[in-house]
Formats: C-alpha cells, structure tokens, sequence
DNA sequence: AATTATTGTATAGTTATTGTACAACCTACC
DNA sequence: GGTAGGTTGTACAATAACTATACAATAATT
C-alpha cells in the first residue's frame, strides 16, 4: 500500500538505494501498479527494517544481510520445529498418515486443524501435507499402500486445500490465471498448491482442474482475459501435445505467461525449460519476484540465479 | 446534507480535488441534487475523511488508498446478510449460473455465502446447486456450454459441498459408510450429496471418491468395519461389474447394506432395483427412517411406502 | 600499492500519478 | 434576474517513480 517515498523516509535510506538493494539482491519483491510503480506492504517493510538493522546497527554488508534472509525465511520453513512449539513436521505428519490410511475422516480431519493451530498454513500445506502425498504416491508405487487409500488422501489434501485457497482476497486488477493439467492427468496437488500460492499474492486463479480437454482452452483466455497460465502434468508421454498446444498458445497470445509443473517436464529441453518451475515453494518466491520485476517484459527467459 | 464546498473546507481538501478522486476512483458516490449538484451525507464524509488519513498521515497513494476502501466495504456487505430479502432459489440459481459460466470465481463464492446465509443449507445444495448441475450437464450435451464450463462448475460445487461435509461431528459409535463412484465414473456430486445427508445424521463417511477400482474394497469394508456400501454410477455399461460386485459383496458381508444411485441404475430389475435411491432428498429421508427402523433386520427388502 | 569488488548515490531521459486550473455551461435561491 | 456556487470535461503542471548507466567511496584481495 505505500509509495517507494513513504517507505524510504520511514526506514532512512533514499529510495535510489532501496531500488538498488531489490535489483542486486532480489530483497523483496513489492507489487507493482499498471504504471509499474512500486507498491510496498506493512510485511516488505519489516523485511527492509530488518535488513536496515543488520546494515546500519550491526554493520554487515547488504549482500550478506541479503543472504542472511534468504536463509532465514528458508529456515523458517524447513525447521522441524517451528516457533510456535515443539511439535514437529515429521510427529505430526506421521499422525496425520495413520489417520489417513486408517480412512479416519475424524482423526485426520483433527490433526489437520491442530496443525493449522500450532504452524504457518502454508508449512502445514509444505511440510506435512505434501511428504504425505509423496510417501504414499511411492509406497502406491511399491505396492504397500492401496490404491484407494492413495485415492482417499489425495482426495483429502484436495479439499483441505481448496478450502483454503477460497479465503484469500483476491485484487481484481491484477492478472488472472488459469491452472488446469491436460487431459488424462489427473495429479494435480501441485496444480492445487501453485493456485493457492498465486491466490495468496491477489491473483484471481480460475482452476479449472485436472484432464482439461484443450479445446476451448483459448475461448477462455479470452474470456476470461487471463495473463498466466499454469499447466501440470506427470506423464511425460503426452509432453507432444501439451507442447504442441503451448507453441500454438504462445502465438496466439504472445503476452501470456506460461509455467509448467510436474514430472513430465523434469528432463524437457529449451525453449520449455525455462518455464518449468519445481516444486518448492523457495523457488515459486523467486520466480515470481523475477517474474514481477520483468512485468514488462513477460519472457522468463531471463530469469537470474540468486 | 453537505454540498462539496461545505465538506471540501472541513476536509481541507479542495472540492475539485474531490471530484477528480470521485471520477477517477469511485471513492464515494453523492447523491445528486434534480439539477446535479452533489450532496454529501456524514457516511460520505466519514469515508473521505478516513481516505484523506490514509493518503495524508500514512503516505499511501489515492489510487492504493481506494482499493483498500474498496476492499473494507466489500468484507462489511460480506457479513451484512440482508436477511429480509425474498430471493427465491431460481433467481439465486441464476446468478450463480452466470458467475460459474463466466469463470467469476469470486462473484460464485459470493453468491453460494449469501445463499447461505438466506437459505437452509441443504435447500441451497439441492434448489440451487444441484439444478444448476444438472442444467450445466444438458447444455453440454446440447453443445450450449464446454466441457471446460462443466468441470469448472462440477470443481466448485464439490469443493463447497466437502467443505460442508466435514463440519458435521460424527458419532462414531453410529454404522459407518463408504462412498464411491467405480472404475470410469467421474460424477459424483450426488455421491457428495449423499455423503453430506449422511454426515449429518452423524454416521461417518469414508469418500473414496471418483473412479475407484473394486479390488481391495473388501479390505476396506473390513478394516473400516463399514455396514453402508453407497455406489454412484451413471453409465449403464459399466452395470454388468457393478452387479457381479455387488453379489460378491452381499456374500462376503451378508450384513452390508447397500444402496444404489446415479441414472445408471434407473431402468434396472431385481434385486438391484429395491437398493436403489433416486437423488430427492425426501426419499432420502423415508429410506433413512426405513432403515433406521429395521436396524436389526438390515434387509432392505421389507421397506415400506411411509 | 595496485587491483578488483562492493555499495551507495547521482543523473538522464521517460513515464505515471495526482492535484489544480479553466472554459462553458447549469442550478439554487434570494 | 443576478450572483454565488455547482457541473463536466479537458488540459496541464508538479511531483514522483521508473529504468539504465555511470561514478565515486569504501572494502577486500592480490
């Protein structure tokens, strides 16, 4: 909500610096105006606050301080035992799967807002929800865990997340997005996870879910007017038509932009590479500073290391 | 009340100051006199006075400082039910019919809260909600509406009728369910639905969702010790391994009960059809009352017209 | 001591945002 | 009917921000 002014005369520091500290460092990503004005929140604030103390009281040079956030916010998300208590991710989630492969609604229903309760929403989501998912994807794939118990956790996942994603205000005039998986696929818990991390930013994202058809794809961007698109797939045998359609996509819309996920794009070549994005939330963060910084020039092509 | 002079000198804001902020943002909307001049009330004032703080003591821009007015009054009429309203469910179905075609995420959600908030919820799930299922499905079929309109619809209405389902509390001393669509099916809105009825005479649900394969639905019904089998299925080819399975099971857990949904099984013959359900939620009810009364003879054979 | 890297700041050339001025006309009210 | 005050629309000036590059000042390294 302020001005790059406003924020410099609270914190100090002129706004030439401030500017520079966020092309060097990537040090925080505001959102910016149509005009491409810089819009900060209460929370970039604090980061640049902080950053200032480590600067000015503790006299460490910006790019360590830099660094020193970076591993910061990862920390806070990696711990096993976050702030708040001194439960852990793993405890926690290791619960959470025996309720779940017990099919007991109630129980896992319970640990999951006791876990809301104790941990950051999007750790819940990160760190208990998604090993879950991967531990019973892989013991599926092993043959320890059956196919419907694989079926009704991802199902739970899918409304847990749902639910949430719902919550978040979304500002109308920023870009839309649409997310679906392509025909046939019908993982999509990363789709899910990319739809409520672009919601948290104030983007509207139509979801349209998994085995969309292609056709009519391009009737709703229209429509719909959406900026970006997210696609996920696992399967890399339909990587042929998925590419196909984005070659086509990319002409008819040369604004848009597209981000891939999933397994089948683990090992695509250029020009696809650079549009795939893994699975971690560290990197969704430093996609979408890149992608923010460069709104005028929507390519991904030249996204930075750092 | 106030012309913009008046309210220009108490703000110690010019008035064309205030019209540009008017015309360019929308930020309040006077009154008119016949003759077109403004005439502000106190709410107006209020407001200008709490954008005139935002923009002069917090240093955040007209244009940021209106979004965020726009944003408080959308969460005030939000949770301001107008409760004396007398919509009825077409109108309300109607609306929500627009908003799901057009993608409009928010305007959907926004509808479905105040359907909530007027309506008994299980008349928003079957007078709204479901009509517009169904009138979606025909036009699909009719080519009036893509494929892509369905699933986003289908995505949504599953998406608040899981919500719903799992805020039931659930006596789990009461005989346990399963739910499942076979192999192929991918409706199961009325699987939802009955899930939810379910839920909400206390019995707990385990949802196993769409396109679930017979083989280990044995293991489940005994681990979970589950006594209702409830089988959603609409393509009648897939009838003939519904129907061996279904006879495999009642000879495994002779005391199972099992109940029947989906068009597939509309033109069906004994011993199948006296386990089959049609989708009013009053049958619902007189079966339940059915069966709940002959608990100890689980046969559902011997129901009666009530 | 010389070289190189880091960091803050300055500047140029644009573009965006915002407040204000003015013309031409209209309304309220004594 | 006159006057003070209102209307819309366009125009414009004053800030304020943007990007990109340049350049000292300082710190670190060879």
């Amino acid at each position: 909500m302020f001005t790059i002014n406003t924020i410099a005369k609270r914190l100090g520091i002129p706004a030439v610096t401030l500017r520079a500290w966020e092309f060097r460092y990537g040090v925080v990503a505001p959102a910016r105006t149509g005009g491409g004005h810089r819009i900060y929140t209460e929370e970039d604030f604090q980061t640049l606050l902080w950053l200032k103390e480590q600067v000015v009281d503790r006299g460490i040079p910006i790019s360590q301080a830099a660094k020193l956030l970076k591993q910061r916010q990862e920390e806070v998300s990696k711990t096993n035992k976050p702030l708040t208590s001194n439960v852990s991710y793993e405890e926690m989630a290791a619960n959470l799967y025996d309720a779940l492969l017990a099919y007991d609604n109630v129980r896992a229903h319970a640990y999951i807002d006791l876990s809301f309760s104790l941990f950051h929403f999007e750790d819940v989501f990160h760190h208990i929800l998604v090993p879950i998912l991967k531990r019973v994807g892989e013991e599926w794939h092993d043959g320890k865990v059956l196919i419907a118990q694989e079926h009704f956790v991802s199902s739970f996942a899918k409304q847990r997340i749902l639910e949430f994603v719902r919550l978040f205000p979304v500002d109308r005039t920023m870009p839309k997005c649409i997310a679906f998986c392509p025909p046939t696929e019908t993982h999509h818990i990363g789709l899910l996870l990319f739809t409520m991390f672009m919601q948290k930013k104030g983007h509207e994202v139509i979801y349209l879910g998994p085995s969309t058809t292609y056709t009519h794809l391009f009737e709703i961007i229209t429509e719909t007017q959406a900026e970006l698109i997210f696609m996920s797939l696992t399967d890399p045998r339909y990587l042929k038509p998925a590419q196909h359609w984005l070659d086509e996509a990319l002409e008819h819309f040369p604004h848009l932009k597209i981000v891939l996920g999933g397994l089948a794009f683990d090992q695509v070549d250029e020009p696809l590479k650079s549009k795939v994005l893994k699975g971690n939330i560290e990197d969704w963060e430093r996609w979408y500073t890149n992608v923010m910084r460069n709104k005028k020039n929507p390519s991904l092509k030249d996204q930075e290391k750092g």
